[in-house]
RNA sequence: GGGCGAUUAGCUCAGUUGGUUAGAGCGCUACGUUGACAUCGUAGAGGUCACAGAUUCGAAUUCUGUAUCGCCCACCA
């Protein structure tokens, strides 16, 4: 006897061993196939997987598995992601706190090793999460990112790029991350909004000539940076720089509504004021920097130039402005334009260096205070306003970002850019939903070069090795003798002059790893470079370095391009775009057909789930909870085309199991009371020893239950199948031959099995889903199911009945196996035991429904008129159903019930009359155009249909209800009655609309009208009987 | 500041090209357990489709504007 419950608890781990153990998932070349190919997006090794990976994986879970029962050979490729600086800040933190060390302590080889147990643990765990969650990856191919394999095509790629002059060294401003001493890339900088200061300055003009101010004021947030300054800017033309600001205030004020007028009318006048007051000034300050006139600046006592910079916005401030290339973003800028030298004030660890020998060693706030009390003190500071700033912060370290300058490798985009942003123009890749297009095509269409190298020591090692030179004949000499080392597709070396140093830097790259070339080039004096590269450079080869590049293996031919890539948005630019533009100029073939963008998983209060919120849901909390079917199904379901989906979150507790709400309070707290059983019970937050005795409340989500009781309902309605199996025998089908209820179920299954496939490929994973609940549960179990009862326990109908009802069954396992591949697997193998061969022309159903073939749909068992005419019987039932529960009839008690209508449904309900029984308590007495109501009639009308139906309510009258129920009817019926009139009677409807739809208004007028007079007539009829 | 998206029942969401009475699940109410399933069944209540205009015979749906929320990108000496 099959259990009425599915254990997944028990049966999923069981099933999976199955599929791993007999290579259900793995996928090889097979020239008699076609190929169908998704990476997976490599998850972080920094960490355990949560509901957005459970969500993206069981996508792409979905459209591998469906295509391998479509006949494909599918690879999903699985693997992950060192995640570079992401990866090293969790394990430095660690040391941090376990250990009290910092990286310098232990070293590069030390760190690097603990780096790699960490990943191990972590990827044990991932992996673990996606098997659980039954990702029929092909586990044989794992790969990593920084595994020998994807290591040599970054070698290979870095090679190609050095050669094509596609890579130099330049300076640039990056986000210094002063505790972990290692750029960090803008999309690691959280910004935070800090009390701060706003200071005042002034720069003493070096002898000024009469009418000329004797001192420049600026302004600043961070004073120490002045140690820095190379220029003071002011704008070129500032009388045009300000028209230019009043026309656009103005432009603003004539589209404006009225709350923003006063706002812009009185910013207008302040700009009026502030012409009169300092364009004479400005525009004298423009001549002087045109003039070369320099500025004194204080504590360095440095000369600096007055320049004439558009960055300079006269409408601010003073009009002035203080440029520090070497420690702001926008002055980096101006520095480059007006060829200004960039100061570096800062150590690496964020102290000042030796530039200003009186500040050397102080940290940044110590420095500040220094700097504004050493100007206070020489009378050069102004006023000092208090002011909100936004402080940028590293993500990883918590700690300040400062901008700092320091030598970085660039890949060149202009080329690479070009050609991935043609790729989508001309549809060869195809982003759904296409809105993602425009972000994509946006941000390639800038252009930004690309700076790959991360101060770092986790990640793959810049293949290159340096030295400098003070001659240009010397690098060349050294330059020579490094290529004579090797080929040169094995070497390849390049010079850059260095114009400030008035030196000659040569750059040497080598293709392999741990080559004999790199002792070789390190004895001629060159020394390798310290850092690795960003992250992102060996993801963007994922879909080709996974399946071997650059060796020209069978896999890399078959398999690549791959066919599809689901992914998450925020990573669309940094990710996606750079695999297209790598795959193109690596194998000159786009990387995948289409991406598909999957929605933003947010928890009940609209935030984004993650870790640090304490909202993160762990998949594996809810597959212990409701089982992986569930999870899945419940995911899928989700999977619309909006771009967020809230999923509200719940702690269980592990007390009573009872669900609680997380609110913004108790999410972040180490204990809870469970407002349940009032038991206390922990969360992630819990450290002291106290806090962590409590047991811990998985996060988990009720929206899940729903799934979890359609894997039950699809459970149940196979175990009543196989309880009525017995005496099976495998005979083929005449269609033609069978009753209504079977061609029904025949012609759903075609229609089911069209949607399902179209909306598949389309991406339509919620319409899919919602397909699937609603025929299996509201069409199969509830009419097929209920209507093969009586047929199974006739034995003159039982055969056939069997061999239907098995079909279909059988059919709707494969549509779900993709969503739901344990539960559907489980059924199939009962299934396969008592029907071993089954469909409308039997053959053997293999062991697994994984590999079973996808439904065909068959289009010639569609038929428009039997969908019709079911639809008819079901709505009879629903009015049966209707009129017993408004009269209270037990359902013990059958009810005898008359139907007029049409000979032709006649024709159909007169052999389905059997089933009024099981489905509304009912047996009929007549059917067809001439029957008459009961003595005591309760009628209810199906204007659509032309059907009437009526219930002889002799045992049961219960009037006062029979009353309510009608008038209730009338209501209804009155007030749809008085829209279409006061509709018809408007001339304009009439003349106006299409004929048709004129038409098909008048006539349900007049089905309401004659609805109408028969309810009247049946309440006079019930109150004269009453009275 | 620029871009993208959302706003429909108490909650989470559907709603195709504008056209009968705007749907589903959960929750709620009432009734119901001798066999597929109480993780169930049947019925019911519940909506000014964010707001304001416009187009149209007709708008949840098209257009304009407003508000609120979210995400991405850029930026504020």
């Amino acid at each position: 006897m099959i259990p009425n419950r599915f254990d997944h608890a028990t049966a999923a781990e069981e099933i999976a061993n199955k599929w791993y153990s007999n290579g259900c998932c793995d996928a090889n070349v097979n020239p008699d196939k076609k190929p169908y190919t998704i990476v997976i997006p490599p998850p972080n090794v920094t960490g355990a997987l949560h509901l957005g990976h459970g969500l993206n994986n069981t996508l792409q879970d979905i459209l591998t598995r469906t295509k391998r029962m479509q006949g494909y050979e599918a690879l999903w490729m699985p693997g992950t992601d060192h995640a570079g600086i992401a990866t090293q800040a969790v394990v430095e933190r660690r040391l941090k706190e376990q250990e009290n060390l910092t990286r310098h302590d232990i070293g590069r080889e030390a760190l690097v090793e603990r780096i790699w147990a960490w990943k191990d643990q972590y990827e044990q765990r991932i992996i673990g999460q996606l098997k659980r969650m039954g990702c029929s990856c092909d586990w044989r191919r794992l790969r990593f990112t920084l595994d020998p394999m994807c290591a040599t095509a970054v070698r290979a790629t870095f090679f190609d790029l050095f050669k094509k002059d596609l890579i130099y060294r330049g300076k640039r401003l990056v986000n210094w991350d002063t505790f972990l001493q290692t750029a960090v890339s803008n999309d690691e900088v959280e910004n935070v909004t800090k009390k701060g200061h706003f200071y005042h300055f002034r720069y003493p003009v070096i002898d000024p000539k009469p009418g000329e101010p004797d001192h420049v004021e600026i302004a600043t947030t961070r004073p120490e940076t002045m140690l820095g300054d190379t220029a003071v800017a002011v704008h070129p033309d500032p009388a045009a720089a300000l028209d230019k600001v009043e026309s656009e205030l103005k432009r603003k004020l004539a589209e404006a509504g009225e709350k923003e007028r006063p706002e812009l009318e009185k910013q207008i006048e302040v700009l009026a004021e502030r012409r009169t007051a300092m364009l004479p000034q400005l525009e004298r300050l423009r001549d002087m920097a045109a003039d070369g006139r320099k500025l004194m600046l204080p504590l360095a006592e440095r000369e600096i130039p007055l320049v004439a910079d558009q960055w300079a916005k006269p409408e601010l401030g003073s009009g002035c402005v203080k440029i520090t290339p070497a420690h702001d973003p926008n002055d980096y800028e101006v520095g480059l334009r007006q060829s200004l030298p960039m100061i570096n004030i800062l150590n690496p660890d964020g102290t000042l260096n030796g530039t200003v020998p009186a500040y050397e060693g102080l940290t940044i706030p110590q420095a500040r205070k220094q700097v504004v009390a050493d100007l206070e003190a020489r009378d050069l500071l102004g006023d000092v306003e208090d002011r909100d700033i936004e402080m940028p912060l590293s993500d990883r370290s918590k700690t300040a970002i400062e901008p700092y300058l320091a030598d970085q490798w660039f890949v060149a985009m202009d080329q690479l850019a070009q050609s991935a942003m043609d790729a989508v123009t001309d549809d060869r890749v195809q982003i759904f939903p296409t809105r993602y297009r425009k972000g994509y095509l946006d941000w390639l269409g800038e252009k930004r070069d690309w700076p790959v190298s991360r101060q770092l020591w986790w990640g793959h090692r810049i293949p290159i090795w340096s030295a400098t030179y003070e001659s240009e004949n010397k690098a060349r000499e050294i330059a020579t003798k490094a290529k004579s080392l090797g080929t040169n597709d094995l070497i390849s070396a390049t010079i850059q002059a260095d114009e400030e140093n008035a030196t000659f830097h040569l750059f040497v790259c080598l293709r392999e790893e741990e080559s004999p070339l790199e002792a070789k080039v390190e004895a001629l004096g060159l020394v390798r470079d310290e850092d690795v590269l960003d992250t992102w450079f060996s993801s963007a080869l994922w879909p080709h370095s996974t399946l071997g590049w650059p060796e020209q293996t069978d896999e890399l031919e078959y398999f690549y391009p791959t066919s599809s890539l689901s992914t998450s948005r925020d990573i669309i630019t940094l990710w996606v775009a750079r695999m297209v533009l790598m795959g193109l100029n690596n194998i000159h073939e786009i990387p995948f057909q289409e991406v598909f963008i999957h929605p933003t998983i947010l928890d009940g209060n609209g935030e984004r789930m993650s870790k640090s919120k304490g909202n993160g849901v762990d998949p594996i909390d809810v597959i212990d909870k409701f089982g992986p079917d569930a999870l899945r199904f419940g995911l899928t379901r989700l999977t619309t085309e909006t771009q967020d989906v809230r999923l509200p979150v719940q702690f269980e507790c592990p007390h009573c199991e009872k669900l609680i709400d997380q609110t913004k309070k108790n999410r972040t707290s180490p204990t809870v009371p469970c407002p349940a059983c009032s038991k206390v019970f922990s969360t992630q937050w819990a450290e002291t020893e106290e806090d962590k005795a409590h047991a811990k409340a998985p996060v988990v989500s009720e929206k899940f239950e729903v799934s979890r009781n359609f894997v039950n309902k699809l459970w149940n309605a196979s175990r009543f199948v196989l309880m009525n199996l017995e005496g099976y025998e495998a005979k083929p089908i005449d269609v033609a031959s069978l009753p209504v209820e079977d061609r029904w179920l025949l012609s759903r299954l075609a229609t089911v099995t069209d949607e399902v496939t179209r909306g598949i490929d389309e991406f339509k994973f919620a319409e899919v889903a919602g397909i699937l609940y609603d025929f299996a549960w509201n069409e199969f179990c509830s009419f097929y199911v209920e209507i093969a009862k009586p047929r199974l326990a006739d034995d003159a109908l039982r055969g056939v009945t069997q061999n239907v009802i098995a079909h279909g069954l059988d059919t709707l396992l494969r549509l779900l196996h993709p969503i739901m591949p344990f539960v559907t697997e489980s059924i199939w193998s009962y299934l396969g035991e008592l029907a071993p061969s089954r469909g409308l022309k039997p053959t053997a159903a293999g062991e697994f429904v994984m590999l079973a073939s996808w439904p065909e749909c068959q289009r010639e068992h569609y038929d428009q008129d039997i969908e019709r005419q079911f639809a008819e019987f079901q709505e009879v039932i629903g009015a049966v159903r209707k009129i017993r529960a408004s009269q209270s009839i037990a359902p013990k008690e059958t009810v005898p019930v008359s139907v007029r209508c049409s000979d032709s449904s006649q024709a159909l309900l007169e052999p389905m009359k059997a089933y009024f029984g099981s489905l509304a308590g009912a047996e009929v007495m007549s059917l067809g155009p001439a029957v008459q109501p009961f003595a005591t009639d309760a009628p209810l009308a199906i204007p659509a249909m032309d059907i009437e139906v009526h219930v002889d309510l002799e045992k049961f009258i219960d009037v006062e209800a029979e009353l309510t129920r009608l008038e209730k009817l009338l209501g209804q019926v009155v007030k749809q009655i008085t829209g279409k009139e006061s509709k018809l009677s408007n001339e304009n409807f009439v003349s106006r609309a299409p004929a048709d739809v004129v038409e098909k208004e008048r006539a349900s007028l007049n089905d309401l009208v004659s609805q109408r007079d028969s309810i009247e007539v049946d309440i006079k009829k019930l109150r004269e009987k009453s009275s």
